[in-house]
DNA sequence: CGTTAGTATATCGTATGCAAGTGCGTACGT
DNA sequence: ACGTACGCACTTGCATACGATATACTAACG
């Protein structure tokens, strides 16, 4: 009960990235309630840093409090995705305009190419390796250097307002594809070919066209995460009516689960989410 | 002590707008340091309330922590005003073209058109009035004209979070003009051109010529706020070198506020009276 | 058998107590 | 007289206690 006072916000970031951690990872389903104090206990805090966290994951965007019930993970819609993604678009075209009509240090241009470069690489490394798609590793390693190609862009346009709206819409998204299957080396090719036109039209000082590409390739993106977002959609729905044994589900998700394993089978009462 | 427990967080929304309106308003200088415990007996209530506002006026930028000091006023920066007003160029300009692109609803039309005319009139009406310059009451009248536009503008675009974040932006831009003269006629023309030509091009479906517009409207507004900026900014300058007497500072600022009305001293750091 | 009232419990919002870190003033020693 | 060190009062962060409320379950009654 005494973790020794470390006098910064520690427990309060503990709590913050444990949470975080469970909803992106998707160990906490959408929809699901968590409490304080189940939290609290959880965390080994009590309910003061819990709380300051998830008045933060709701500020957010993470989380969702409804009265009666507690703090819920958020539902992704197929609506949100599309407004993550057109804040994006609005932010990162803008962006890539400004920096295109700046004179680009040779540090960023470097920088850009080698993130711009090894997606290249990493689909040529596919090709080579025989597989078909990106393993989880890999594409972790990919993300991180699609997200570092972007915000260098955003951190070259110097405004660092927009670099945290853009930084935290992008993790937000991430609660949307927590289980999702690894690029193949064609879509590589294709988010390569849109980095790389980016940046050409970059050092060619022709913003527009840098604006149109860098356009592009978010709405691409979107397109395509639109897709996955709609199959998932339609498995959750079959799983809606007819639901797999938990045995099943547990071979499917090999996450290290729940341990407190809710004592109650809590079944949401009319999820009156309507769909078109 | 026992203000009526509200089940909302009635509290804590009222400790927010209180040290709002007290940033908004100027009343609490930038660089102004604020304490929990002071905070929580000029309004009323106990820290928990006070320090959950707080958090959340520093996730949203009105201020900043500083790790022994506690929470303070931000300084606004010339930067910052660069910043915002960019964030707000990109998204509404890029929502304006989505709103030209699809089709316009009678209503929505009607209500740009009134918030438009509204701005006209308050020109024809001060030049009719004589007067060079809007009161303070006109003023705030006007801001909130010219904010319905914009944000209809937003609403039409139907993006809950793009919106959520100029409105943000344009709460946090507040901050830096908390004193500023009232709008003459000329610059109301100027406005209400602006705004009618954007409608103008959305009617038309002309997506370019109404994004174009917009955000020289943006970037001219952002043009003028500088300069205010700047020019306050030496008054501010030659503040520091020959303060003025508080009977003067007092004039200047027509207190309205808080009913015990202890004489409070000019908090400038440390402070923390245990007055009543 | 269905409906309603009562109770029980979980949940939040708020208040308060306690411990730790930091800056500033002061007093003491050299 | 100057430099140093101590202490105090301030600050926050966390834990816990308390009160109210809404939901869910149960039991009794029409």
């Amino acid at each position: 009960m005494k973790p020794a006072r470390t006098r910064d916000g520690s427990l309060r970031r503990k709590a913050y990235q444990f949470i975080q951690q469970q909803v992106l990872s998707g160990r906490l389903r959408a929809g699901s309630a968590i409490s304080e104090v189940g939290l609290a206990k959880q965390i080994g805090v009590s309910r003061t840093p819990v709380r300051e966290a998830i008045g933060q994951l709701v500020a957010e965007g993470f989380l969702e409090q409804i009265p009666g019930r507690g703090a819920v993970v958020i539902q992704p819609e197929r609506e949100d995705i599309l407004e993550l993604y057109e804040l994006r678009e609005a932010l990162e075209v803008y962006a890539v305009g400004k920096v295109a009509r700046q004179r680009l240090r040779s540090a960023d241009s470097a920088a850009l190419h080698a993130a711009c470069e090894e997606i290249r690489a990493m689909a040529e490394g596919l090709r080579r390796s025989g597989r078909e798609r990106l393993d989880e590793a890999e594409m972790q390693r990919f993300l991180a250097t699609d997200l570092r190609f972007h915000m260098l862009l955003l951190r070259m346009a110097g405004n660092r307002r927009m670099m945290k709206v853009v930084a935290d819409t992008r993790l937000l998204t991430r609660v949307f594809s927590y289980r999702r299957e690894g690029h193949d080396a064609a879509l590589l090719d294709r988010i390569y070919q849109y980095h790389h036109g980016v940046l050409e039209a970059i050092e060619a000082g022709d913003a527009a066209r840098a604006m149109e590409r860098l356009g592009e390739h978010i709405r691409v993106s979107m397109q395509e995460r639109l897709e996955t977002y709609e199959r998932w959609e339609r498995e959750h729905e079959l799983n809606r009516i007819m639901p797999l044994p938990t045995s099943v589900l547990a071979q499917l998700e090999p996450q290290g689960g729940a341990p407190p394993a809710p004592p109650r089978p809590r079944v949401r009462s009319g999820a009156g989410r309507t769909a078109p």
